[in-house]
DNA sequence: ACGGTAGAACACTAGTACTG
DNA sequence: CAGTACTAGTGTTCTACCGT
């Protein structure tokens, strides 16, 4: 947030002030799945200048959107983590995930996909809708990342890491999105090679059922917009 | 009223240094 | 080591002005 304004009284308007500065939505995004140190958020955010990081912080901070909170260690370690006011762009945020995620082409040779994004993305395409009555548990791969997304009866936890007794291990040759955008169907995926997985290859149908991305909008449908 | 342009202001970057 | 602050350079946006 900075000392600039739109001159509007309008809600939209107001959200752009507090969280509209670049990089700002995306720290946010980070603080979503837990409080983060300081390096952790450059890790996370790693084309983020460091003075940069440090004028959101602080921006957010003051606009209460997050917090900062020193960790009683030793090393009294500051954390910032979202307030409750903060906590509130969470289905903002997935929704917004999902609207973006249909403009989403092929990733660039220098764009980074974190373990955070990974999670968030399972979460933001998931439909509880196709999930009531399941009780499933898949591990997902991506290059050297594993998640596991625990659906029970329309709920989902997603964590890091892998989950010994998934019903069905993941391994995507590439990116995941054209079988959970439909461009190509659960099948297609296996027989091309595109989607590896270990387990009943009906749970890839269940998978892609659950997680899904809406068709691309007409303007940029089958275009490597980025 | 509209479009083009120049200068000012602002935002961002990379690099470095400083503090506790 | 974590976090912050500063600088110089570059790019973008805003504003005012001018000509049509």
């Amino acid at each position: 947030m900075t000392g600039r304004t739109y001159g509007q009284f309008c809600g939209v308007a107001r959200a752009l002030e507090l969280v509209g500065e670049r990089w700002s939505l995306l720290v946010v995004r980070d603080l979503l799945l837990g409080p983060k140190r300081y390096t952790d958020l450059r890790q996370t955010l790693p084309k983020i200048p460091a003075s940069i990081l440090s004028a959101r912080l602080n921006e957010l901070e003051q606009a209460g959107v997050i917090r900062r909170r020193v960790l009683p260690q030793l090393d009294a370690a500051v954390v910032y983590e979202l307030t409750e006011y903060g906590n509130e762009l969470e289905p903002i945020m997935l929704q917004l995930g999902l609207w973006g995620a249909r403009s989403l082409g092929e990733p660039g040779m220098d764009d980074v996909f974190t373990l955070d994004s990974a999670i968030l993305s399972l979460y933001t395409t998931f439909r509880p809708e196709y999930a009531a009555g399941a009780h499933v548990t898949y591990e997902v791969h991506y290059g050297n990342m594993v998640v596991h997304a625990m659906v029970d009866d329309g709920m989902l936890k997603v964590a890091e890491g892998a989950y010994p007794d998934a019903d069905l291990v993941i391994v995507p040759m590439g990116s995941i999105k054209p079988m959970l955008a439909g461009e190509m169907t659960p099948r297609q995926a296996l027989d091309s090679g595109a989607v590896r997985v270990t387990g009943s290859p009906e749970l890839l149908t269940r998978f892609a059922e659950m997680f899904r991305i809406p068709p691309a909008p007409a303007r940029v449908a089958g275009l490597a917009v980025r």
